[in-house]
DNA sequence: GAGTTTGAAACT
DNA sequence: CAGTTTCAAACTC
């Protein structure tokens, strides 16, 4: 019908859409109307890669997109090339090549939402992964529907198993009124469904409640017999427990939802994946859950309070509590390997977080280390690995040396009771400055929310460093982008990018040495000032009863000491009151950073998004109670 | 791989 | 907006 007609439209215009295909396939008029509202389109996420790649990859001015991999490109990974040059958004390459690390391949994600976001994505290409990109099976629609996934997701059907697809350059005017259509009926068709972050409300703050972090589907689901566990689920395909916008039936995948945890932490997991996908989700709900971070980690804490619902869905509205979980993915890092950060950072902390940090220790430990204390490390660390990011996103290298003065921002502090004399209020702070970080910075005093949200960190599954960095990175990603005006992809990206990740890695890794040698030290110094009391002690009570002298022991010290010269910066030990700073201590004048910088981009979502979005936030419209639920 | 289930997207 | 149909992925066997 007129599907052939269609066609022959298609055809004909082809040649002369295809020069501008090359650029650009992207929906554009979706973007216009999106942009619309927010003007800023130069940036567009989208046109920039495809330039990008366009000129990475090639030339390709031609016609037919797709055929040649790029040669130059093409090295990594034959798959890679298709790709790019069908899909013109782009999306999909982005995304895979950001990607990378991830097992799967997150999916088709689409990113344009991030037309704040996405700049520093664009990585690459080449970099890695060839991931490939998922493959339709449709027969009914021609891929000119939602239902397509490649569609949905904003790119060309490359390799797919398709039958009748129009969604090819081939067909780009097709396809073109077909996007049209789809946006008419849904202005954010191509979007991304899964808000992800956080977005702060713009006005700065974040409610309480709400972190900053929760990632929400816009939309929500309304799924009525997967108990929201299943892939079926859009919440759950994208790893984020179902929000107050879903009206799902039954839901276990709610926030504290046992279940849920059980399924996203549990045994997939495990180490393998992290992914996440890039900035934008697009639409396509993520595809592919993606691990939590991977690391493992178990148990361990205690279980938050929450809430844990029961039935239908009963969406809390603390958010909190899993952020980082989605944090991860949703945030999407990009980049980042997984692997190293968590695997290596994360048992340290943990079990620092965790508490369970030996027991024997605990008694000693105690008094220097708090969990406060860890929650500002884990602060501290992030912020270090966020400065890392600044700094090369700047593409200033600075030498880490300057990074370490930098640091002075962000104070962590840990108090230490010296058993000595005022052994009530010994306390002493002692505040370190570390970049800014940004979760704390996010409000201007550190604890306050973060407080809980990070108390689910140290209890629950304490935010391995690996972690952190992954926060780090998404919010890098998200400043990044959203200077991403400023900052034009450097290119390099790839190899910037590994560079990059080597030296958040270093950076983070040397803090946390750094930090473990100071505790080493502290709690030496408390040993000794324990068994120097005793001692001083017995020799009262030795002189009253006999000799007087004596020697003095100090076993431990001789041992910190050398812990302590290894390296990092010598502690000024106090006698009586011990510090962790990681650093030097200071004196409290906080002055927060503002973060102003990393959070700012993102506020600068599209607007169309924010303004969805939130609505959505704001309340929770839902009035509903589906109550009937299942009949079944 | 065929068949079933499921819930989003499309349609009315 | 609700109800129904269409659709393709997720899931099951
Ligand atoms: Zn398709
Ligand atoms: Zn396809
Ligand atoms: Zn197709
Ligand atoms: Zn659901
Ligand atoms: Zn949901
Ligand atoms: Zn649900």
């Amino acid at each position: 019908m007129d599907q052939v007609d269609a066609e022959s439209r298609a055809v004909a215009v082809d040649s002369s859409s295809r020069t501008k295909l090359a650029r650009q396939l992207d929906f554009t008029p979706m973007y216009n109307k999106v942009a619309a509202a927010n003007v800023v389109l130069p940036n567009h996420p989208q046109a920039r890669l495809q330039l990008k790649i366009e000129a990475q990859v090639k030339p390709k001015p031609q016609p037919q997109l797709q055929l040649q991999p790029p040669p130059a490109v093409q090295g990594v990974r034959p798959i890679v090339r298709p790709e790019l040059q069908t899909r013109p958004q782009s999306v999909p390459v982005v995304q895979r090549a950001l990607l990378h690390p991830v097992p799967r391949p997150p999916y088709p994600i689409a990113q344009f939402e991030s037309a704040q976001a996405q700049p520093n994505i664009k990585v690459e290409v080449k970099d890695v992964t060839p991931k490939k990109q998922k493959q339709c099976n449709c027969k009914n629609s021609k891929c000119l529907k939602l239902y397509c996934e490649c569609f949905a997701a904003g790119v060309h059907c490359d390799g797919c198993n398709c039958t009748n697809c129009y969604n090819n350059i081939e067909h780009e005017s097709v396809r073109q009124e077909a996007v049209t259509a789809a946006l008419d009926r849904n202005p954010n068709a191509f979007r991304p469904k899964i808000a992800n972050s956080p977005h702060k409300p713009r006005n700065g703050r974040v409610e309480p409640g709400e972190s900053e972090l929760a990632a929400k589907h816009n939309k929500g689901c309304h799924c009525k017999k997967s108990g929201c566990l299943k892939k079926y689920c859009e919440c759950f395909q994208g790893n984020i427990p179902c929000s107050e916008n879903c009206r799902c039936v039954d839901c276990k995948n709610c926030e504290g939802s046992e279940e849920r945890r059980s399924l996203c932490y549990g045994d997939n997991m495990a180490p393998t994946i992290y992914y996440q996908q890039q900035t934008t989700t697009a639409n396509a709900v993520v595809k592919e859950a993606v691990g939590p971070y991977g690391y493992k980690i178990t148990q361990v804490s205690r279980k938050r309070k929450n809430p844990e619902q029961t039935t239908v869905h009963f969406h809390p509205i603390q958010p909190i509590g899993q952020f980082q979980q989605r944090a991860d993915h949703v945030a999407e890092q990009h980049k980042l390997d997984n692997d190293l950060k968590p695997s290596a950072l994360s048992s340290p902390v943990n079990a620092l977080s965790l508490g369970s940090s030996k027991i024997t220790v605990s008694s000693l430990m105690a008094d220097i280390l708090r969990p406060q204390n860890i929650r500002e490390l884990c602060s501290h660390l992030v912020g270090a690995s966020a400065e890392v990011l600044k700094s090369h996103t700047e593409n200033i290298v600075k030498p880490l040396n300057q990074m370490e003065v930098t640091r002075a921002d962000h104070k962590v502090t840990i108090s230490t009771q010296t058993s000595n004399a005022n052994a009530g209020d010994g306390n002493v702070e002692t505040s370190v400055n570390t970049g800014n970080f940004i979760s704390n910075q996010a409000n201007g005093e550190c604890t306050s929310d973060i407080g809980s949200t990070r108390d689910e960190f140290l209890n629950e599954r304490p935010i391995s460093p690996g972690t952190l960095a992954l926060m780090c990175d998404e919010n890098d990603a998200a400043f990044t982008l959203g200077s991403e005006n400023g900052v034009p992809g450097h290119d390099t990206a790839s190899t910037t990018n590994s560079e990059l990740h080597a030296k958040q890695e270093k950076v983070v890794l040397t803090r946390f040495r750094d930090f473990l040698n100071h505790l080493i030290v502290c709690l030496s110094v408390k040993e000794s000032t324990l068994i120097n009391e005793k001692e001083q002690a017995q020799q009262v009570r030795a002189v009253n009863s006999i000799k007087t002298s004596n020697n003095r022991t100090q076993l431990p010290i001789s041992n910190h000491n050398s812990s302590s010269s290894n390296g990092r910066p010598p502690l000024p030990l106090p006698t009586t009151n011990y510090s962790l700073g990681m650093i030097r201590p200071l004196v409290h004048t906080s002055n927060h950073i503002t973060k102003n910088g990393i959070t700012r981009p993102q506020l600068t979502n599209s607007a169309t998004n924010s303004s969805s979005r939130q609505s959505n936030v704001g309340l929770p419209t839902h009035s509903a109670v589906r109550s009937q639920e299942e009949s079944k």
